[in-house]
DNA sequence: TCTGGGGTCCTAGGACCC
DNA sequence: TCTGGGGTCCTAGGACCC
């Protein structure tokens, strides 16, 4: 039988700000703000005072003096993620995580076995309080986008089915800030042309919305208020970088400081990268001013790395070539991402030398180079060994 | 009020190649 | 001597998300 609306958005609630009420029986039914310097989450409690996300942290406690403030414990947070994730897992082997906190999932084929949407749904808001101990909105529909939509509706600790044939009804009176890519800027620029609702988006011709918003974010508003969205629910999706960033606060920082930095920051993501068995050829410096201005430096090597030493050598450079730029406006932030990642595929070759001289480990380099374009090889991997190494290959 | 840390995707220009 | 059009890669910046 064809079932209507087999799409789920799962999305945690005030998902650190909960797991931190879970722990601390204290800290249930009083606000929570998670963070110092910045609001990383706050409890609905402390979210009824105004607080909100990315807040400072000052201005959070002037809205909400009696929020207790605890720091962030990520390896927590972490560990409630995988619990949740095993829980979705079990219900669909078609999960699309799209964060820590939130995931698709396509529960199309399960009706015979489980139900309806809507009593999977209610299952899994149960199971997940239940095995996990944290509240959790489910939105339901026929499409990513709606279900996305009707989750965001539905918090906190909600469920929501939007009926095939109520679509329309449900979408088109929502402010446009509803809309998944609208922010802040996107929001202004709209309301300026005095367009406040999804069904006045849907009206425009898609040739005004590009001509507002550029060619891709105008396509994809317009399918989106006319409820066009075939995307399906994708398992397996990679991630495309990995990042890390520190921010310095506003005294002067020396080129030692940076250079510190610079190396912790790239010590602990080459790391990550190796864990996750994946490559890089793109280094990306991010800095970011005492005006708040910010800029970007990267450079591309040319055979895909796990090694920490080719990376921080690519990361020295660029900030070698920011100096001027970091000098004359002060730098309060600096960070590191890896991207242009490669799958690194360990696998064991035979190279064609006899004996351990420096030369002869530079031509087998050169030589697994020039043969598979992509390998990367350590030297710890060569030397003291016999001819057989043990080579990192990245197929592209 | 003075702004964290982790990501994704898109655009635009220049270099280079055919 | 002058010069098209298309494609790919790299770099930098920007919007957006949680």
């Amino acid at each position: 039988m064809f079932v209507s609306t087999p799409i789920l958005h799962a999305d945690l609630d005030a998902f650190y700000a909960s797991v931190e009420q879970r722990d601390d029986p204290n800290l249930r039914g009083r606000p929570v703000i998670v963070g110092g310097g910045v609001v990383l989450a706050a409890s609905y409690e402390a979210k009824a005072f105004g607080v909100r996300t990315a807040m400072g942290g000052a201005r959070a406690l002037k809205l909400c003096p009696r929020a207790i403030v605890v720091p962030p414990r990520m390896s927590a947070y972490s560990a409630a993620s995988k619990a949740v994730f095993e829980v979705f897992r079990d219900t669909t082997p078609l999960v699309e995580g799209l964060s820590i906190d939130e995931a698709f999932l396509d529960v199309g084929g399960l009706y015979r076995m489980a139900g309806p949407p809507e009593v999977i749904a209610a299952r899994l808001r149960a199971r997940v309080l239940d095995q996990v101990g944290l509240p959790i909105t489910v939105g339901v529909a026929r499409t990513k986008f709606l279900a996305k939509v009707a989750s965001g509706v539905a918090k906190p600790d909600g469920l929501l089915v939007v009926p095939a044939e109520g679509e329309l009804e449900f979408l088109h009176p929502l402010p446009v800030e509803r809309l998944w890519g609208v922010g802040e800027v996107t929001a202004a620029k709209l309301h300026s042309l005095g367009i406040r609702t999804v069904g006045e988006v849907a009206r425009l011709d898609e040739s005004d919305l590009v001509s507002i918003l550029g060619r891709a974010a105008g396509r994809h508003l317009h399918a989106l208020a006319r409820n066009h969205d075939p995307r399906p629910v994708q398992t397996g999706r990679r991630r495309r970088s990995i990042g890390s960033q520190r921010a310095l606060g506003r005294r002067e920082r020396t080129r030692e400081d940076l250079e510190a930095v610079l190396a912790s920051l790239v010590d602990g993501i080459s790391r990550r990268l190796r864990t996750a068995h994946r490559a890089c050829r793109t280094v990306v410096l991010r800095l970011r001013f005492a005006d708040f201005t910010r800029a970007t430096r990267s450079h591309t090597v040319r055979h895909p790395t796990t090694e920490t030493e080719v990376l921080l050598n690519a990361a020295r450079q660029l900030l070698d070539a920011a100096m001027p730029l970091i000098e004359s406006r002060g730098i309060t932030l600096l960070g590191v991402s890896l991207t242009n990642l490669q799958n690194d595929t360990p696998m064991q070759m035979t190279l064609p030398f006899e004996e351990q001289k420096p030369g002869a480990l530079d031509a087998a380099l050169d030589h697994v180079r020039d043969r598979f374009g992509t390998a990367s090889v350590t030297r710890a991997a060569l030397l003291g060994r016999e001819p057989g190494i043990s080579v990192p290959l990245l197929p592209d």
